[in-house]
DNA sequence: CGCAAACCGTTACGTCAGTCACAGCAAGTA
DNA sequence: TACTTGCTGTGACTGACGTAACGGTTTGCG
């Protein structure tokens, strides 16, 4: 019984994320210990801020040497990881979709685009990126036999509603939403939105108004 | 005299662009008012806080019968662009680079992509996606003719600080950065992280959760 | 013309995340 | 062994943001 994680905040998962990405390039580097002042400035945060974090998943460093580089990692493995992975849809082989999956070929070993869903028939069953395309009216049938749970919404915005539906009935619980659409999912689905033209426009925005703000960068 | 805009909140411009783009779509329709409440439905969000964002851009409403939808419009626009519009830079014209100029192409009029640099030899000086392309070593000559402050940054992750540098020199004021990497920039230069990877093990986490989450969406 | 209703603008409140500060402790030193 | 040092873990503080509440105002109708 590994249990009672009491709700971690969005923002410290997001930081999480961000530290063991930093810890397993430093293990690479044979790094065997390091201080949490270390891991927030490589992390553009403050020292406070990562032992917080770190209280999340339980891994208690060493007033003396700091925490341990390799346990940490493991650590955070068993808190953010599916023992098993997980393996994720994408919907939407166009131009953003191809290069996600370009991108995630082989990279994360367990959060894997194991399949593709496209409405386009030239599409539908051929390799993309070497991952099978379906058309999404098989999507029940191949999510359930890939236990997938997780996926990528890569559609235009007039379709995103749609494609959501087909994928909570197909049993999906989480969806990461590229189209600039809100989508109308049960309260049990998590949805995470990341809209590129907001980002551009906040850019856009901030970049006239002098240096006046904080460092909270925000990934996603 | 329009001056006085007192530092408006991230999150706030953020909602103020998503509500915009759904005026956008209303005045598209041939609504003429709107309520707060119907704006809070399209959204996402609460009434009491479209209103309240809505405060920012200093455009008073009526109590019978809402915003007019087109003068909302026309105030949102003073308040978030700049009056000539933004020319902005991409820098890596990779398998995601490519979708964002696709993606871009003709779609905001005033904030529009005019010019491409990436290392590789065979992209520079050629038209990609209708822009043309230089080479890095020409970037703050070719900036400064075009007027650009805004820049995307789509480089691989070792290459980014590197390139971040770069624009800085050239004069940029603002980055939009899908590298997975911290960028160390003056105080003044705007830099805001779109980090996928980070999203989407952000679902995968959550996913797992059962329900208990808020409604805070968040963009980018 | 007076009234009722509904919604806007704004102020006040509550909640949550980020920061600060300090107690406790493990290692190194004399 | 006794002491010093510097970092961890954590409670308390602060500030920002979202939420709720309320007076003011404009319209429609009796
Ligand atoms: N740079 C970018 O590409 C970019 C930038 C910002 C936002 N976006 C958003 O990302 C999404 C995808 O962008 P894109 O550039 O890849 O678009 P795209 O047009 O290149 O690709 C869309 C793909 O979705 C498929 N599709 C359409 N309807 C479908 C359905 N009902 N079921 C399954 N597949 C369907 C199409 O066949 C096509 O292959 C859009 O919502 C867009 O607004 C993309
Ligand atoms: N789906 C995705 O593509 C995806 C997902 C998550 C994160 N990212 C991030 O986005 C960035 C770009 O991803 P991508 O898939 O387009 O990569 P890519 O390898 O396809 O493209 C990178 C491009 O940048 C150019 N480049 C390299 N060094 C440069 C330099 N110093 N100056 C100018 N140009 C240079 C290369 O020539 C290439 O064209 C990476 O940092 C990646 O981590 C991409």
């Amino acid at each position: 019984m590994k249990g009672k994680t009491k709700d971690v905040p969005q923002r410290t998962l997001e930081r999480l994320t961000l530290y063991r990405r930093l810890l397993n390039a430093l293990h690479q580097e044979g790094a065997r210990h390091i201080y949490s002042h270390e891991l927030a400035d490589m992390a553009g945060r403050m020292p406070a801020q990562v032992r917080r974090d770190l209280m999340a998943v339980g891994y208690a460093g060493n007033p003396a040497r700091g925490y341990e580089v390799e346990g940490l990692i493991k650590s955070m493995r068993r808190f953010l990881d599916k023992p098993g992975g997980q393996n994720v849809a994408l919907v939407g082989a166009g131009n953003l979709g191809k290069a996600l999956l370009a991108y995630f070929k082989g990279r994360r070993p367990n959060l894997r685009i194991v399949v593709v869903f496209d409405i386009d028939p030239n599409k539908a069953n051929r390799l993309i990126g070497g991952c099978r395309c379906y058309s999404p009216a098989r999507m029940a049938q191949v999510m359930k036999a890939r236990d997938v749970r997780v996926a990528v919404l890569a559609v235009p915005a007039p379709a995103a509603q749609e494609v959501a539906d087909q994928l909570v009935a197909a049993g999906v619980q989480g969806i990461l939403n590229f189209a600039p659409a809100l989508l109308r999912v049960p309260e049990s689905v998590y949805v995470e939105d990341l809209d590129m033209t907001m980002a551009l426009e906040k850019v856009a925005y901030f970049s006239r108004r002098g240096p006046a703000r904080k460092k909270v960068s925000r990934g996603a």
